[in-house]
RNA sequence: GGGGAUGUAGCUCAGUUGGGAGAGCGCUUGCUUUGCACGCAAGAGGUCAGGGGUUCGAAUCCCCUCAUCUCCA
């Protein structure tokens, strides 16, 4: 492909330089991992904004431009089928909040275009809503003929966030390809039949408020949101039809092309494998990991759609890994951060790419078994059910069971397959829309929020004080709002601002009390939900009215044991990094007092004297007494000074920055200890696997490290004491022991054996005789069941055709064992009939059969009727 | 959050209405041996994921927990 007239990096800076000019603040893009809570990812543009746009919070400035990374899997199927369905792309645009308005979004739409993208203007239409002639009016005075600016309906040209709330009209503008790419009979902006117009910009107008009766108000403050696809406008800019052939893609496709082993290649697989790869590098950047729940079962799924598309291009090893490289060679300049973690990224998705491999080999010999037995019972049908349990359970793409069943020559059922995946949507939509949340339902939540004043409610102030004057402003109880909340009641309050710190990033709640005139609460647990702050409380004496003035207590001791943990659990990160791989990434922690879990990504179990290296080196970090700083910064300042960051959190724009000395520097909203000397001592527990890649590790600090170590101390002396034997000789000791009771054992059971075979000698001469069959039945002591069971076996062969009872028996149970020769006298049948007598039960093979009872008083009486069984059963002829 | 499957020797796995815990590979020892996955023989190695229940008796049946794989949300 030759250099064409203006790559997409080139784009993308102009634009965000065109705005800067005109008076935008320019933000960078924000974590796909999105901070909405409705959202898994950052699915348009204006995501990040969505708080400004409906006044939750004030915007850092009226008016930003940003170029947005997004990442949607609504179209998952379709991606691949076309040249304009992506998982992943960018979103350039502008927004005015309560700033300008339609007059410049248009003109500097207008201005971008023609100007800095050198579009020509006759090639330009634009759409708009019906009932928008303000915005008609203004396109024209820009120039557009009535004729090229089209009135379309609310479907396409009306925006809403929902059912309720800010909404307003929109424009497009669309580039004209030119008639001979169009319908025969002629065709308008937004035909989906041809190929002819290119949708490229969309500018909302947000002016009014629709409430729930559908009403729309005007909004007090109009605000404008724009979306540019940047891999649009590049096919646009850069002159082909297809976003895939622009240089956002194309340097993937010619990777794809070298390494395949094909001579042609499979379009949709090229497509499916670009636009994959490019998500995936980035949801991997953020630290999103492969799983098989939430956003990381998302990435598995891309991820291995990629793979399983990389058949068709004849590539059957894990390849993707490979293609990280010449992602990073196309977006690497606009976003570095993926430069930093290349390897990383292509270490993860290489793993993944075996497991899936493993997955597949898995579930093709399980189908291979099916196949069979299908084939060998005359059927020509691979049933619904089968396609869907390959899938459901083992995981097994419908496209490869497919092709391996009409290989085999059966067909398959593909409509009986569709029903059940449908039936397990709906049965998963049901039982997880019961729970909406760990909280309250959304528009309790908005009911909650109205009880504070904005900026109240939410106010952490626990990172300087312990305590502190509060105003209650809202009790919750039985998932309602009170006024007033009684003695021996427990409820949820919010207050002016707090010194407790609600649980979050693996750290546990404060605990303390609250105070008031004449009335006093425990809290037991805090949490955040949306902007608010909850306080579930006790109320152990008089009552708490909303309004009251409130004396916060937090529990110091309880605060400083989590700090010790929290800075220990700093400390084993940097450690492990240090120690094991400088890739290591946290995957989930636990802080409680003085002890803490850590998971982290490491692929297999931490060898002792490496754990050993780590306990040594944080002890040492303890000892050094190092200062512990907190800053506050920007996220962007501390990604760039190399502070570690969890993207899974959800992060205010200013973050708190922890650094221990120049051993390890955080993003973290958690509480610290001043110095690491206060932590006193760190002792690790345990390391353990939770799931494939993740490790484990458990520990103590402060005072219980130091009960732990006295405590296994106290055991070795145990020991020693038990053994009679000095602490370095343990070891050898039971060495010893063990060895010596293995022995004995083996003395045991040949004595036993050898005991039993002299009385099986004197059994010999009690053994009776009815009509041709031999039969014995004795009661033998202190035997174990399983010499018994040889003992029977052994006579009966040796007596021939025979019958042979044996029974030992303790004070509670007797066991009571039967080998026969004769079919005609089946051992199942004589031992049911036998255990009866003794009130108990038992069965087996006719060869052989056990039973036993739980009254071994019986047994003696019952062996002497035995003879009279057997008698029975020949007379009776019964087999 | 809701399903499905799996968990037995170091590894891969058998184990048939509840009745003697097994195979192959690997390991140890001995023999044999110019071998191509050497052969032969002997041996070690198991809380049948954990806990509870039913039963005279549970790897097997029931309940709970945990872990792994997997699908859906």
């Amino acid at each position: 492909m030759e250099v064409l007239l203006m790559q997409a990096d080139e784009i993308r800076f102009k634009f965000l330089d065109f705005f800067r000019r005109k008076g935008h603040l320019v933000h960078p893009s924000s974590p796909l991992a999105t901070q909405d809570p409705e959202l898994l990812f950052t699915i348009a543009g204006m995501v990040p904004f969505k708080v400004f746009f409906l006044g939750k919070k004030r915007p850092p400035a009226s008016r930003i431009t940003s170029c947005q990374l997004c990442f949607r899997t609504n179209d998952l199927e379709r991606v691949g089928q076309t040249c304009y369905h992506h998982t992943f792309f960018e979103m350039l645009g502008n927004f005015s909040f309560g700033d300008y308005f339609k007059n410049e979004a248009c003109e500097w739409a207008l201005e971008f275009v023609t100007g800095e993208l050198g579009i020509p203007f006759e090639r330009l239409w634009v759409t708009v809503f019906e009932e928008d002639d303000e915005t008609a009016s203004i396109w024209k005075s820009l120039g557009f003929s009535p004729s090229r600016i089209i009135r379309k309906g609310e479907e396409d040209n009306f925006w809403a966030a929902g059912e309720v709330g800010p909404c307003g009209p929109d424009t497009e503008i669309f580039f004209d390809r030119g008639k001979e790419m169009g319908c025969k009979g002629g065709c308008e902006p937004g035909c989906n039949k041809c190929s002819r117009w290119v949708e490229i910009w969309n500018l909302v107008f947000m002016q009014y408020e629709r409430d729930t009766s559908g009403k729309l108000s005007p909004l007090p403050s109009k605000n404008v949101d724009t979306g540019m696809g940047l891999e649009r406008v590049a096919t646009v800019v850069q002159g082909v039809t297809d976003d895939y052939h622009t240089d956002l893609f194309y340097p993937l496709y010619e990777w794809l092309k070298k390494i395949s082993p094909l001579k042609e290649y499979d379009e949709k697989a090229l497509r499916v494998i670009s636009d994959h790869l490019r998500g995936v590098t980035f949801l991997l950047e953020e630290g999103i990991m492969p799983s098989n729940v939430g956003r990381g079962y998302i990435v598995r799924r891309v991820l291995r759609r990629a793979s399983r598309y990389g058949k068709r291009l004849g590539l059957n090893e894990p390849f993707l890994y490979k293609g990280v490289p010449v992602v990073i060679k196309i977006m690497g300049r606009a976003y570095p951060e993926i430069k930093r973690k290349e390897e990383e990224i292509a270490k993860l998705i290489k793993m993944e790419e075996e497991i899936f491999q493993s997955t597949l080999s898995r579930g093709l010999s399980i189908l291979e078994e099916i196949i069979e037995e299908i084939k060998s019972s005359g059927q020509k049908i691979l049933s619904g059910e089968s396609v869907f349990k390959m899938y459901d359970t083992y995981g097994f793409p419908l496209e490869l069971t497919k092709e391996i069943a009409l290989e085999a020559g059966l067909s398959l059922d593909e409509e009986g397959f569709r029903k059940l995946m449908e039936k397990q949507r709906e049965k998963a939509r049901a039982s997880s829309s019961v729970k909406a949340g760990m909280h309250y339902t959304s528009s309790f939540m908005s009911m909650v929020e109205k009880e504070c004043s904005p900026g109240e409610g939410g106010v952490f102030v626990g990172y300087k004080m312990l305590s502190t004057q509060a105003t209650l402003l809202a009790i919750i109880k039985d998932n309602e709002l009170k006024e007033r909340i009684g003695e021996g009641e427990e409820g949820e309050v919010i207050f002016s601002k707090t010194p407790f710190y609600p649980e979050g990033g693996g750290q546990i709640a404060d605990k303390g009390e609250i105070f008031s005139p004449g009335a006093h609460a425990r809290v037991i647990n805090v949490t955040r939900g949306g902007n608010l702050i909850f306080h579930r409380i006790r109320v152990e004496k008089g009552e708490f009215k909303k309004g009251d003035e409130v004396k916060m207590v937090v529990d110091r001791e309880k605060r400083q044991a989590v700090a010790r943990s929290h800075t220990a659990t700093h400390l084993l990160h940097a450690a492990l990094r240090r120690v094991l791989d400088k890739d290591i990434k946290q995957s989930g922690s636990l802080v409680e007092e003085e002890r803490l879990r850590f998971d982290f990504t490491y692929p297999f179990p931490v060898e002792k004297d490496k754990l050993r290296e780590i306990s040594l080196l944080i002890n040492q970090k303890i000892r050094d007494d190092v200062l512990i700083k907190t800053e506050e910064m920007s996220l962007q300042e501390a990604r760039r000074r190399g502070a570690t960051a969890l993207f899974e959190e959800k992060y205010e724009e200013k973050v708190r920055v922890v650094s221990i000395g120049n051993f390890s520097m955080e993003v973290c909203g958690g509480t610290h200890l001043s110095r690491t000397g206060e932590m006193g001592t760190f002792q690790i527990v345990s390391e353990s696997g939770v799931s494939a890649g993740v490790r484990r590790i458990e520990a103590l600090c402060g005072e219980k490290a130091l009960l732990w170590l006295m405590d296994r101390k106290q055991k070795v002396e145990e020991i020693m004491q038990l053994l009679s034997a000095k602490e370095g000789e343990i070891v050898d000791k039971i060495k010893n022991m063990n060895r010596e009771v293995s022995i004995l054992r083996k003395k045991i059971e040949e004595v036993q054996k050898e005991l039993l075979e002299e009385k099986l000698k004197t059994v010999a001469e009690r053994v009776c005789e009815i009509k041709g069959v031999k039969v014995c039945a004795e009661e033998i002591k202190g035997v174990s069941s399983s010499l018994l069971r040889q003992a029977a076996e052994n006579l009966r062969n040796k007596l021939k055709e025979a019958v042979v009872v044996l029974s030992c028996s303790d004070e509670k149970k007797a066991f009571i064992v039967i080998a026969s020769s004769r079919k005609d006298l089946p051992a199942n049948y004589l031992i049911k009939k036998l255990s009866y007598l003794t009130g108990g039960s038992g069965g087996g093979r006719w060869d052989f059969a056990q039973g036993g009872t739980s009254h071994p008083e019986k047994i003696k009486e019952a062996l002497q009727k035995f003879p009279e069984i057997v008698r029975e059963a020949i007379n009776k002829k019964i087999f």
